[in-house]
Formats: structure tokens, sequence, C-alpha cells
DNA sequence: CGGCTGACTCTAG
DNA sequence: GCTAGAGCCAGCC
């Protein structure tokens, strides 16, 4: 079979994300092997179809939600992630990169 | 082919 | 911490 496309392997990198923990839409695109490509990765999401992804974890490079403030996708995303135990302030969310950088350490991923 | 749009990112001020 | 502007990429009309 032919090798996964890439909105199959940016999928992928959404679904590694850890629970309790997030990551931005760069850093998947770049985690997909498609470094720049961070719209491309909004746009799989918002198109997915699947339940079980974990569309929540994924922020804006400052670590804000992308959805205005206010709308149905931005309150569901704030309640996914605090029900995870994510600390979500003002539609932000404190140290998206640091934590997450610091366990791309430990996977030994990079 | 041209123009618009968007769950983006980076740099300046 | 905020807003603006420019750069970028893929899909759609």
């Amino acid at each position: 079979m032919p090798e996964p496309s890439a909105a199959d392997r940016i999928l992928a990198a959404v679904r590694a994300i850890p629970r309790g923990q997030v990551a931005g839409y760069g850093e998947i695109a770049r985690r997909a092997g498609l470094p720049g490509r961070a719209r491309l990765a909004a746009r799989v999401l918002s198109g997915n179809a699947d339940p079980a992804l974990p569309w929540h974890r994924v922020l804006r490079a400052d670590g804000r939600i992308a959805f205005p403030e206010g709308s149905a996708g931005f309150r569901e995303q704030s309640r996914r992630l605090r029900s995870e135990g994510v600390e979500v302030r003002n539609g932000r969310v404190r140290r998206a990169r640091a934590a997450f950088d610091l366990d791309a350490e430990v996977w030994g991923v990079r």
C-alpha cells in the first residue's frame, strides 16, 4: 500500500499527543514531516470526522485556542482540556510549548 | 488562471 | 499582553 498521505500523518501526530498535554499546529505539522504546514494541520482538523481524535489538544503557537472566544468550538475545547487536567485561562493554556518540549525529550522525539 | 478564505506563525511597535 | 502587517499553504469558486 502507498505511504500515508499528509493528512494521515497529521492525524497520527495528533493521536500521539499524551492525555493532559497539548501541542501547537506547527508542532504537529513538523512531527508529521511537514514543517511549515501549520495551516494544513488546521485544515485537516477542521474536516476530521473521527470522534476519538484528541483535536482539543491542538492549540496555536502561543498556547491559545484557535477558535473565536465564545464560539461553540471554543467552549467545547476548553471544556475538554479542563476535563483532563489542563489549565485553561481566558482561552489560553499555560506552558503549552514548555510542557510539550519537556516530554519530547523524554520520548526521544524531536 | 485569478481571487478569497482560513482551527496558522513571526516580527514590530 | 495587544494589535498590525506580511508570509504561507491548500482548497474552492
